[in-house]
DNA sequence: TCCATATTTAGATGATTATCTATCTATCAT
DNA sequence: ATGATAGATAGATAATCATCTAAATATGGA
């Protein structure tokens, strides 16, 4: 992952309202905009904007059908720049809390 | 962890100078603000200010000995917060729905 | 075609913020 | 105490950004 989209993925997860919208895709796996316009109390071009800021950085695609356009989570992407995170911070060695396997990041020898 | 820690966290890894002097810190294990200010072209007000929004994001922690205050990682922290998103962006629960893997090598974009 | 609905874009505004200079506090050495 | 050094704080400024309104574009149906 280049630094350019780490850093559009990081500021895209740093407004809570467009963390707020990204749960809400990922919770139902696809929505349209306009149902997005129906949960929170900002106006329809705000949401769009959002959309967008998400999208640039990879943390959501969409899909057109007709009018409609359909947005779902790209959970590669933040995979992804969780494993950057880990890997930059070198925490791949303190598993604490989560359970989880931590994820080796492959020697990178550019 | 609360709402507000995690956004918090999520805005102090939005600014690429921070998370710069994170990895910087997570490096050498424990730095001196000093030394910091040596290896970044802002001044030492603007080191300090960044130091404290890692700090109060629960990102590093300080230990002061005499005149220097040193800085280390709080790599539980990094750990909550990935297992937070996760969580939020129901990636964690890999039981169902895609039902991943945790690394998918990167595709191309449809 | 014309109209309605869905989404994007443009421009403006207010809030936040990264950075600076200047100052302040705390600690050490003399 | 005096001066020097480390770090924090205050206030200012310029840039960024979330949000709005208004207009533009795209699609579907009459």
């Amino acid at each position: 992952m280049d630094a350019e989209q780490f850093q559009r993925i990081a500021k895209a997860l740093a407004d809570p309202r467009r963390v707020e919208i990204l749960e809400h895709i990922a919770q139902r796996a696809e929505v349209g905009c306009s149902q997005l316009c129906d949960c929170f109390p900002v106006r329809q071009a705000t949401i769009s904007h959002h959309l967008k800021e998400l999208a640039g950085a990879g943390l959501v695609e969409s899909r057109r059908d007709g009018q409609f356009v359909y947005y779902r989570v790209r959970k590669a992407t933040l995979e992804d720049y969780m494993s950057e995170l880990k890997q930059r911070m070198a925490c791949g060695t303190t598993g604490v809390g989560t359970g989880e396997p931590a994820i080796r990041a492959p020697n990178i020898i550019a």
